[in-house]
DNA sequence: TTGAAAGCGCTAACAT
DNA sequence: ATGTTAGCGCTTTCAA
């Protein structure tokens, strides 16, 4: 038993001021820092904030104008690989600029975002950054255009990280990564190869993520000058277990390819297993490549061929980029760039299908 | 441009009150729910609020007395996978009982962690989480005590996650999983195979949850009438990277041994790429096992026999035991189980070295 | 059912 | 250099 002060019997300021013999005026002064005080008066307050344990209620400070500032952010779920740098990314950001960091979970359920942006919004959050693509309907935008302005109407403003904007005007900043970019480039690696029925797997049909990847597929194909048959795309969600089952279901139906390009290295992963439960080699039988770069990539066996985003930087970006946006200014949209990181699961594929 | 009220000019409860032509007292009734108000006035009084689209501040709601509590969770990187797992349950069960859920990162250095358990403390949170091990050093427990004090003290609650316990009598919550069980099992099975120089692989020298998980290998041998060799332990860190490397040097440097315990699945990944790329076969040739059961060890190839640990749980066992506690009430101390998980990475071995 | 007034813990302008 | 006095935006007695 080490307790000092009664429990939870938080002293206050002026509690500090009395037993220094003081004003609470000087305690705040003393505490603040840099406010011109005598040697003795600030032994003795400091003294007395020793023996009481004090600290100032941070909540009172915020009221009163100091007080650290707050930035929140939201995902889907923290346990995928590529939000997990993205928050990491944010968070550290935010400590570095001396913020506090507040998180939210959606579990893809709108519900929470509005009312955690509503939340945010009565912390008068510095800053609210929506995290990882979404279903971009005009629902969305609407509801997120109004999220934009309601935010912004407190002093506070809205971000979106790996998310697509939303229409001009909106007092948005946004911080994108090319999802097309980064698939068109790893796309025409694999035709390259020589394959000529490469199957997209994964990714929900209505996400901006594995569209935007999609769209990337779709466009390396017409620059070659190729039209990929429709039923080589196949939708399901961003885990392993997705691509797995898309995978395992691809190969009992008797589809045709002799490569894969999965939406996320989740996928990759599942995927994998289950061509190798087919007993089917990768890359000899059939080539296979990712999208994300996480770390385990290159522990899959074969090493996964993957496209490369700064995740982290991304959500370092967000928040450098929303801190510093000042009203009134244009709203910033910035586009990362990605790279192919060429690893062994993509190898050469008969040209003839 | 959508944007209602003049920008960052947040509309206070007496521009709500002066609006619908009431008291401040009266809005404050409207919108804190059950008080009688008349139909008429409540009537006003949204009007207002949403023509104003107001928001009472947070802070001063707290400051006042009602707003919502807060909790907060401290780790070293977001990015680790149990790590993730841990603060998805923290995060899940604080939304769920209502709470607001600050994070930080403390990058492996003590004094983040010091400098935020202060501002926590300041905050008033609930509760603040310290997440995963630790190097359990006399410094560690004098110093995490005074943090259990000091949070005590303003009513506030420290609780240890996945970390060791204090000396008793400290004001706090410990949930622990069983890190020496779950490797004594483990290795117990793998010895069962008929492996006799079995290698323990990364994990910091001095990190709580590698040593952890080092006694149970031990004890395993020990149980077992067996005396492993002092050089069959390697440490490092818990990352892919260590696990690569570590593994990498044991061949080079020609170090005996028929299979392989990694500190953690991580580890076990970076190892299992080392393995491959020097021409061995798992498990024909060794066999490898892993701990935590993160999602992507049933895609190495072999799939990780390893050890699963219920981290979500475990998080979400940490908020509620806190939120729950009584002050003056004996403190908590859980320890969850865990189980092994056989997959294809261990195979037999000869018995003889 | 409603309003006036006091107070939460702090800071800051205004005196001295 | 230090104390006094107002607030900050809200809730909550206490009266009416």
């Amino acid at each position: 038993m080490t307790r000092k002060s009664g429990d939870a019997s938080r002293s206050t300021i002026r509690d500090v001021a009395a037993r220094a013999g003081v004003s609470a005026s000087t305690v705040s002064r003393v505490l603040g820092g840099v406010y011109p005080v005598s040697a003795a008066t600030r032994g003795s307050v400091m003294r007395a904030v020793r023996e009481l344990d004090y600290v100032a209620d941070a909540r009172a400070k915020a009221i009163a104008g100091a007080g650290t500032p707050t930035l929140a952010f939201v995902l889907e779920d923290i346990t995928g690989p590529s939000f997990a740098h993205m928050a990491h990314g944010v968070e550290r950001e935010a400590t570095r600029l001396g913020h506090l960091c507040l998180v939210c979970s959606t579990e893809g359920d709108v519900r929470n975002e509005l009312e955690f942006v509503e939340m945010m919004r009565s912390q008068r959050a510095a800053a609210v950054i929506l995290v990882g693509g979404t279903a971009d309907t005009p629902a969305y935008r609407e509801r997120t255009q109004r999220m934009a302005d309601s935010l912004a109407s407190v002093g506070s403003r809205l971000v979106l990280c790996g998310r697509p904007p939303l229409d001009p005007g909106a007092p948005v900043t946004v911080i994108e990564y090319d999802n097309e970019g980064g698939a068109h480039t790893l796309v025409t690696h694999v035709l390259a190869q020589g394959h000529r029925r490469v199957l997209f797997l994964g990714g929900r049909a209505d996400h901006t993520t594995a569209l935007g990847r999609e769209r990337g597929y779709l466009a390396a194909h017409r620059a070659r000058g190729l039209t990929p048959d429709p039923s080589l795309v196949l939708h399901g969600d961003f885990t392993r277990d997705a691509g797995h089952r898309l995978m395992h279901q691809a190969l009992v139906d008797g589809l045709e390819f002799s490569a894969v390009v999965a939406a996320t290295d989740m996928v990759a992963a599942g995927a994998l297993t289950a061509l190798h439960e087919a007993g089917l080699k990768v890359p000899d039988d059939v080539s296979l490549a990712g999208y994300d770069d996480i770390p385990f990539a290159r522990d899959l066996h074969p090493a996964l061929t993957t496209v490369h985003v700064p995740y982290e930087e991304l959500g370092r970006l967000a928040v450098r980029t929303a801190l510093e946006h000042t009203p009134g200014t244009p709203d910033e949209h910035l586009l990362l760039g990605t790279h192919v990181v060429v690893r062994d699961s993509v190898g050469p594929g008969a040209v003839t299908a």
